[in-house]
DNA sequence: GATGAATGAGATTTCATTCAT
DNA sequence: GATGAATGAAATCTCATTCAT
């Protein structure tokens, strides 16, 4: 009468994180090799499974790419907006955004989805545009929200809200896009540690020994 | 007899500049579509020649592409060495350079190439390698003769000069690859002379009204 | 014990009918779209059972297809021969061959077999051997009958046994192919009771009004 | 000077006459076998051309049908309406239009495209409602003419002429059906001859001895 | 040099068939 | 017996490359 046979639970479990096996396989190799230089035979090799069986979970080669960003784009917006309610000091704040983001989206597997996504969005528009509203916009606005937080409290220059986050953001993009790029022919080309430590410093405290404390920094 | 007819002339010339002509064409499809994604039906198209002709001029599709990087390589090679000269105040070399980028890089049709190479390095190891000798690790180098040069004269605090060019030049990337993916989409997502006044304000003074002057952030 | 249970019964009679179940699904398929075009997928889905289970009872889809025809040609043969005794007057013997093919098969569901046979003959040459056998040289049979008896009678003209059997049944044969083709998109295109009475008016009296009685026409 | 060589002009005569060699080949292979079951391969082979060929012909298999049906319909329409100017006699302009319609289309290689409509019609419909505008509703007009010059002469009995005509084409298409089905494994069933003149015979002066000359033949 | 028709290897996609549950 | 996930052979379709003109 127990027809709930470990088996049965294991295929049903399978069927489940199927999607997710595939896609994950799809990830890596579209950030490798890019979307349309990526073979189905080779996904489908890489998840261990037949060419067909990616047809039982995706219409198409298409479909699999918007899935993969689908499912790329959930964990970065769960990462981000708690972290408001965590910390109080702006700076930290700050910190805690960009830190967490290289620590939970770029140092990961994750981390290849900008890439991914920078060199296809003209292929795919419409992703494009929804991984812009879900993910980019959504960002943007957390790194405002703690740059404002800090003017309003003196402890940052009044900077332009609009740009601010495109600049301080691009470095961390700048270093994932690497790691998924020349890092693989070419070295790290700079230690990530480092790496971020000067871009804090740089960023927090700016290049002049005696800041100007304009506006206008020409 | 005057075999130099004005026909032959404008053959020749036509002979000298089609492979720029093709390239040309070449790196604006590269760059909007992917190096796989990409026809050398449409790449003759836009060219205006016949698809066989491109084999005249280049030995496969894969060659195309290396005489495309190959060119837009150039420009970016003599753009940079002579600013050493010409400018003593290391606030004013630093602007140059990465202002002189992108005028003459980033802004135009050569800002596309960071988005290809990035794109395909690791489809294409050797021209990636080629690539970071011959123009990121020079580009790295400038940057950081530039901020040496500030720290030597006490205009610049004691920055890690290994990172510091990565962390600097990546705002004008982004900006770049931006112009190439997503703004065809979703709008230019900044101003562009707004977003450059940001970089330059935060990167030379910082973000805090009071710098901790030490050489950590932490 | 009683162990016919009622469900066990239901199931019994389930394992009895399936198998028409399931022909009856592959036949209303195999006539719309034709044998190739025609998925299992679909043919499960419209006989409400899984793909898997119609190969519990079919080796294969070919195996499917005989068995659709076997199944749609019983009736036919069933139907004709005991007319032969019913009617005595050739006319009307020849009428209620006729009258009766359409009534039981070409207006039925089976009416779609001429259809799917003539589509598929040079597929299955052996079905088709089956079928011509089976069916249409014994239908032929019958009408040859029926014309000699009337001959015999002085009712019919002397018109050659050989080849009449095949002008007297195309035109329902070719009501019967529209209904399963042309009629899904561009109508009845005639009206099926007029059809059958003009043509019974034809074949019985032909078109001239002063016939010439001799055996050619021309 | 000669720029007209003539290897250029038989290429030019191949770039103009290929599309009807690949849609014949295809015509013979989709009347044999169905379109489904028709590989697209193997119409390349019977054409003598390779599998990319067609398609720089033909977008797709489904426009290489279209291509097909189209091709086979024109001299369809070319051939009927001169003949209602080349006959008077009633008689022999309905045996002209029916004897005509065997001999040019029937009896040709254009005889399978019946049967291919037949069987396809409900796979693409806007196909089949074209050729039934085209094709079919213009010869049953054709047909009508005939009878109906013939009943106002009093050479004609007075037939319902909105059927009359599918029941004199059915015949015809009965033969030509049968020539691309059960004739390869069943042999042609009955002589052409015969077989027509039987048609002619019943159709112009039915089966009975004694014609009801009623209207209604029951 | 220039063309573009032709090729064929290889990609995506489909689907009859199998088999563990 | 019944299921449906998985398979892989085979289909359609694409496109870099060739070559006769």
């Amino acid at each position: 009468m127990n027809e709930n046979t470990a088996s049965q639970r294991q295929r049903r479990r399978r069927k489940e994180t199927r999607p997710q096996e595939l896609t994950s396989a799809a990830l890596a190799l579209f950030v490798e090799k890019g979307f349309a230089a990526t073979k189905l035979d080779d996904v489908a090799a890489r998840a261990g499974v037949s060419k067909g069986t990616l047809y039982l979970y995706f219409d198409s080669k298409e479909a699999l790419f918007k899935a993969v960003i689908q499912e790329g784009v959930v964990p970065a917006i769960a990462a981000g907006e708690a972290l408001l309610d965590e910390h109080d000091d702006p700076v930290e704040l700050l910190r805690a955004i960009l830190d967490g983001w290289w620590e939970r989206i770029g140092s990961t597997e994750l981390g290849g989805i900008p890439k991914l996504m920078m060199s296809e969005a003209r292929n795919f528009p419409d992703v494009a545009v929804y991984y812009h509203q879900v993910v980019i916009q959504r960002g943007m606005g957390l790194i405002r929200v703690a740059i404002s937080r800090g003017i309003e409290r003196g402890i940052f220059r009044e900077v332009d809200l609009e740009t601010v986050g495109s600049v301080l953001i691009a470095p961390l993009l700048h270093l994932a896009l690497w790691r998924h790029s020349f890092a693989s022919c070419c070295g790290p080309d700079t230690d990530v540690e480092r790496y971020l430590q000067t871009y804090f410093d740089v960023v927090l405290d700016g290049l002049r020994v005696q800041p100007l404390r304009s506006g206008d920094a020409r």
